[in-house]
DNA sequence: ATATTCCGGATTGTATACAATTATGCCGTG
DNA sequence: CACGGCATAATTGTATACAATCCGGAATAT
């Protein structure tokens, strides 16, 4: 498997790529949680060596969202019902109060920014594609903590986000809809207006109608190994 | 299980030993902000390979207290005022929340842990050892978040303590006597009485405290390259 | 038949080798 | 004498090779 073709489509370093690759696929729902990352199996999708795989594997499980098991290999991280219920009280914590922050200091260029995020997360949402939409939902909230300026609270609200990814993916109510452009929409009127009271109110009531949205019944969390959903197929 | 062999030249990974080695050393403020980390030197140091450098050195930059620059290597943070504010600011969000958590859930041990840490600080003191009096006084903090039983806040905090340190010794006024140990246990007491709302208060004032001892006016700090310090010394 | 031990395969942890990029110093020119 | 371009050295980025550990099944003993 060598010969790398002539042209060498990386003009940068291809760790963040991998790294970025891994993260999207998490955010959209397309790597389930539990699921075994072999690093060979990762470096012939991407073409990399285990390297570089590790070290994207490395960086994902810096965010909690892969872990690491020494000598056993890396997992897409699998939030118990204690962690999720731990990442909303953070979010809750720390979003409303940014929120009034990005309400104070928005530009219209950052208004106009927040419209698009959500006239695409509308249109993934139109065609379909729910992954896209949720991700696009996520960044939509890393966006306002960009736009507040705080960039030490705003990269934890990153990985707070990211890891939210993973709770909806194992805890999210399917009857409840995923109707949280409205909210949205409200919260960028309220910034729009520099209304900074209302943004922080509204952001705490998103969070908390998001958070009704899981069911965190401790259900035994996952024994489920790869190999034992391979074994139903393999036979 | 059998006798341990006498020399247990690596009971655990390698590459966990010289991120803590390094975290240490940053803590203690025996590696000052912006000192260059070349890999090959680092390697050298502690007997590995330039691989394990490289994954403790990511390790330390995700937590910032290390920048990376691709080709360019890796340097000891060094905050700028502006961090240096928004750290500060991100300790006040969240510690005397936890402060308050910790002292609704501290068992007996538990303050017997935080008894013997100011007690080990105050020994650190008398000895002379600042740097790790201020180590042990970050990780003091670190254990409230730890009683509190908030994991995920609780990794927050690690981060911002260990980003505190770069920024006391960037800004620390020396006028200014190290004298938290009172602060600390008064906020022992509030804790093993169950007062929460005493121990949020007396984190926040604890917290506003170390800030002010702070002098955040925006030195230009930065173009301190290694080699011009050595350039002095070196004719 | 069941449990246990041991061996082989597979996967991860670490070290080394090679490629690419950056920094440094020399030399020529204006 | 100053400045700019080029060549060389040094450092980082990536790939490959080797060592250590773990998993799974088969063989054996009870």
């Amino acid at each position: 498997m060598q010969a790398q073709p002539i042209s060498t489509p990386k003009p940068q370093d291809a760790t963040q790529k991998v790294t970025d690759a891994l993260a999207l696929a998490i955010h959209e729902h397309r790597l389930a949680p539990a699921t075994k990352l072999g690093e060979d199996e990762l470096g012939e999708i991407y073409n990399v060596s285990r390297t570089v795989i590790r070290a994207a594997l490395q960086s994902l499980a810096h965010v909690q969202l892969v872990e690491i098991q020494r000598n056993k290999g890396a997992f897409v991280a699998s939030p118990t019902p204690r962690e999720a219920r731990e990442v909303f009280e953070a979010r809750a914590l720390l979003e409303p109060r940014t929120a009034r922050s990005a309400a104070s200091r928005a530009t219209p260029r950052d208004i106009k920014i927040l419209k698009e995020h959500i006239a695409e997360e509308h249109a993934a949402l139109d065609a379909g594609d729910s992954g896209r939409a949720l991700n696009l939902s996520g960044r939509f909230h890393i966006e306002i903590a960009r736009i507040a300026d705080q960039d030490t609270i705003g990269r934890f609200i990153e990985t707070l986000i990211a890891r939210s990814s993973l709770v909806i993916a194992l805890y999210w109510r399917r009857e409840s809809a995923l109707c949280e452009s409205h909210a949205h929409h409200a919260l960028v009127q309220a910034i729009a207006d520099g209304d900074a009271k209302n943004a922080e109110e509204l952001m705490q009531s998103h969070l908390v109608d998001l958070n009704s949205a899981l069911d965190l019944r401790d259900r035994p969390v996952q024994p489920q190994n790869l190999r034992e959903l391979l074994q139903a197929t393999d036979q």
